[in-house]
DNA sequence: TTGTAAGCGTTATCAC
DNA sequence: GTGATAACGCTTACAA
């Protein structure tokens, strides 16, 4: 069995609660007790019992993150963030996968796993703005992302709408004006895909642009396949467009894929811009250029305003709103002015 | 606060032994004061604090994954799969990064963190089997990968030789005699490495090729610029090659893009096969060949060791060796014969 | 400066 | 069938 308090106190000639001080650093103990107990510590090689501490304290050292997948590059590299965000402060990350279900979304609020952490940080997909109020949990409660803003907890979001207007106005100052825009979702008011989208709109309106819905293609999932699957049905319209904007890095490669397999150059004959700035865009061929909307930053803040809140006693303060700074990281995807000459760019528009 | 048994005890009017009972599923209740316990819960919504369960039952429910880090898919994928296998039996993982450092990972082993969890699945980087003895710890610990293969403790790993030489014979079935290998390391004897570079030599010699110590590349990294950083270098040496070996995808993948960059066709003249099969595998351009080494078996396999370990009483048994199935997976990169009509196929082998 | 004892919320032992 | 009661290992008033 491991050794414990008593086991230390023992071996020490000392009171269990003297064991305890020199732990926890108490400061009025006499040096030659202390030594004492330290060296008896050694000698057994005792460990506190953080179970019993946690029950003792009401506090565990741990805090939950929940996201859809880990398999998705953007929630490996959020997660990758916030443990490292936890570690740096001394407390221990324990994930949850939701699929992106949001049966199981709820299901996990309410668990009573939630008992053996001090808090969550949690990124929805499942849920959203109008499930707000079940949100009202008795614990302490960061929500990431863009699908619910009001509801009674912290939120860490991005500048969703600023970042894709800045991505786009950087398309027109590359000279394309027939824009696409890849991984719309129906019917959306919030969630990253609609507020990206809006920016989208607003780049092209400030330019005294049209927005074209034959450009706006939809895509429920945002994987490599998807991007590729969408443009290809985007080719196959025979609609002009001269530009990519893949709602996240991971459609714009599978959009890459598509245009490249098609013999679409990219960015000769048509620029390609995502969003999120994964790893791996940046050794795409051509390399992505991309948006990097802060998500180091996200997960440094989720942490802070996390461990704010479990340290808070006494009456809570208002939920908080943070946003992101974010960055346009121009790579070769995006291109110079679209070339002209090429037999895909003199295709007619259609009727 | 939260509710405790006691209160439901009291509202039920009956004893906290009793709910305890109701709650664990204990049979002989009476229907009624069954039914009356439920009520009561249902009505002060309580749920048992696993944190007391914990330190009563000196079992957390909880086990800890610790990898070098999430940014690499290949782990990202893994701790997918770990999470995933923990939660089909009702466990939940905590997370920890090493960054493959050994001091961390000798930390990490020995932390007071262990304590909250019941076990460990170790995928270490850092340390080698030389450091094997390290591993006898006092709780329940499983090894993954190629380090260390010593350890006292139970080992999930991968069929590394005989899945590279798959690899290479299929690269030898498609007509290429000068396979090019890149991400080897510098002395290393275990190390995925290592025994990949066995299985590679393997295969040659079967076949009755020398092994040209000029096409086997070194890279310490496995990331993608590696692949292409390691490609572009023995493109610069001049020595011909008409296939390229990724120790891992990512190296695959960056070598893809470096050979594209280079006007080299893939794979027309160069074949390329990766290690791992990641998720992005099948949809880079082309999409990369390579060996699904039974990820997805190895977590669940070492979940499974690891609770069986949890549940054991009295003495133990003999630590456990566990090799998951592999199989090779033909996408576009592997190509059907060199064509040797292409320039880069009929520059001159060096002096 | 150090010791005693209560209690965090469970589960387990044993009476009744 | 059900109820007291004693741990599990720790922190913390409160004493000394």
């Amino acid at each position: 069995m491991a050794t414990t308090l008593h086991d230390v106190a023992v071996l020490a000639k000392v009171s269990i609660k003297t064991v305890s001080n020199v732990v926890n650093g108490y400061p009025y103990i006499k040096d030659s007790t202390k030594t004492r107990v330290l060296e008896a510590i050694a000698a057994l090689g005792y460990q506190p019992n953080l179970t019993a501490r946690g029950l003792r304290l009401g506090r565990t050292g741990v805090i939950g993150l929940a996201v859809p997948e880990l398999r998705l590059s953007y929630f490996a590299e959020l997660a990758d963030a916030v443990i490292r965000a936890a570690d740096r402060r001394g407390i221990s990350v324990q994930i949850e996968q939701t699929n992106g279900d949001r049966d199981r979304e709820l299901d996990l609020v309410t668990s009573p796993r939630r008992q053996l952490t001090d808090g969550l940080i949690f990124s929805p997909l499942g849920l959203g703005n109008e499930d707000a109020a079940l949100l009202a949990v008795g614990y302490p409660l960061v929500v990431l992302g863009e699908r619910i803003f009001d509801a009674p907890a912290d939120h860490v979001t991005m500048r969703n709408v600023e970042a894709a207007a800045a991505a786009t106005r950087r398309l027109l100052a590359a000279g394309r004006t027939r824009i696409a825009v890849i991984g719309a979702h129906e019917g959306e008011v919030y969630g990253s895909a609609a507020l990206r989208i809006r920016g989208y709109r607003e780049a092209l309106q400030e330019a005294g642009l049209p927005v074209d819905p034959a450009l706006i293609r939809h895509s429920d999932m945002w994987h490599r396949a998807n991007g590729a699957t969408t443009v290809r049905g985007l080719l196959e319209t025979g609609v002009p467009f001269d530009a990519v904007f893949g709602l996240n890095d991971t459609l714009a490669l599978g959009a890459i894929r598509a245009l490249q397999a098609a013999g679409v150059r990219v960015p000769e004959d048509v620029s390609v811009v995502g969003f999120d700035n994964l790893d791996e865009s940046e050794y795409s061929h051509p390399s992505l250029s991309t948006i990097d909307a802060g998500r180091d930053e996200i997960a440094d803040t989720a942490v802070r305003l996390l461990l704010e809140r479990i340290a808070e006693t006494g009456p809570k303060a208002p939920p908080r709103r943070v946003e992101a700074d974010f960055r346009l990281i121009e790579r070769e995807s995006i291109g110079a002015a679209a070339d002209a000459d090429h037999p895909f760019n003199r295709q007619d528009p259609p009727a």
